[in-house]
DNA sequence: GCAAAAGTGTTGTGTCTACACCCATGG
DNA sequence: CCATGGGTGTAGACACAACACTTTTGC
């Protein structure tokens, strides 16, 4: 009947997850179709936008109801809109990122519709989804260059090796340690708490906590938005 | 009835227009609203989403459509979707991005419900298009320094200087004529033409082009958009 | 020749990279 | 004392800003 265009929103979610061996990846959580287009795929989590919502609002919410998860970061990615990158008619899809605490992602409700993959490993995805995860991807690596995310994937407070580990499975290279202290001690983005980690087989490194105080993210218009 | 939601595009269009005084100006053209909300209030060229069109060619054909214009680079800006962005009831508007060559926006439409402005004196718009235009502006600086867009503005030769000059309004700071050739020569954006142009009371310049075949903008995840 | 802008050269300053080296702890 | 990673120092490479200087035109 009507042309009307269905509006959705989705999110990719990103967290460090052990592999097999024990390694953190970076991996995303997906969600199985149970009908039609696409029934069987793999999928971004996401739903129908709701009109009493701001959108931010419901890629969270539909996180929380699909993983359990809340999120660290969240971002707007994209909106897609493609007139043909739904077979069953026409979507615009608003797209967000998000980044998820490591010990998080551990809790994650996971079954036979919700599953986790390696970011860089995914299997042909419903609709766009492959070349969404691949943009989302492109913005996590190009962001966390140039501003401060990384602690996201981290709790309140971290040693610099934690924080440079993370730049490091993401950037998938090895960085130099001192090299990264002095960058992140330039960028002020973080402040040593005074206190110490005892327990390793070596000099106790100082820990550290982010300082919100900084503002090293650009999070589009809406700065509501971003370290929640 | 339905708590729809209503989805509509618009679209920052930015020119190099001279002032009274004959200077060139970063300027953008704007429609006045003629019903409620907000009649008589100045807006940004834009309408809803049709359903047989991408968002970018929407973006385009209201561009035309408003101003008589087609531009040299379309790029999307954000996706605002606030609930209380209009008074009339739920508004998602995806906004695109424009730059517009300074030859053809001569020509461009002007009457009573359509006209243009400085970029950094607006009136109050309808809407939430005060904070868009900010934005838009400041992705346009920010993109204009690490990415090579300036050539929007001009056709399809220019002299360095020209190149210089959209810089130097767009920036609103002097730059060193020597230090931008330079920069400019190391990215590669630009070949001569082997052409220089005669009449200046000086040493003819250089004719350059913009080579397309170095890729410079990144322009999303869409990359059959942006340049035109 | 003179003014004006095109175009080239040069020098200092700050930033980034690679890597040597010392520090503090557990065993 | 030794292995391990935390943390500091430093020299070379590189990029960038400032500015002196030469070139080529119109008048």
């Amino acid at each position: 009947m009507s042309a009307a265009i269905d509006l959705a929103v989705s999110t990719v979610i990103f967290a460090l997850r052990p592999d097999a061996a024990g390694h953190l990846v970076l991996s995303i959580p997906l969600v199985r179709r149970t009908r039609d287009p696409f029934e069987g795929r793999w999928a971004l989590p996401g739903g129908a936008a709701d009109a009493a919502e701001s959108l931010a609002d419901t890629a969270a919410r539909k996180l929380a109801e699909t993983t359990g998860l809340s999120p660290a970061y969240l971002e707007q990615l994209y909106c897609f809109g493609e007139p043909d990158r739904s077979p069953s008619g026409r979507v615009v899809s608003v797209v967000y990122w998000a980044l998820v605490r490591t010990d998080e992602a551990e809790l994650a409700a996971e079954g036979e519709n919700v599953a986790w993959f390696e970011a860089d490993e995914l299997p042909q995805l419903a609709f766009d989804h492959n070349l969404i995860v691949g943009y989302a991807l492109w913005r996590l690596r190009t962001k966390l260059e140039y501003s401060r995310i990384a602690h996201a994937f981290l709790g309140p407070t971290f040693t610099l090796a934690e924080l440079r580990q993370v730049h490091e499975i993401v950037l998938q290279k090895p960085l130099d340690p001192a090299n990264f202290r002095r960058q992140i001690e330039a960028s002020r983005a973080v402040v040593p708490t005074g206190q110490h980690v005892t327990g390793g087989r070596h000099r106790p490194p100082r820990l550290y906590r982010y300082d919100a105080s900084v503002q090293l993210v650009d999070n589009g218009p809406l700065t509501s938005a971003g370290i929640r």
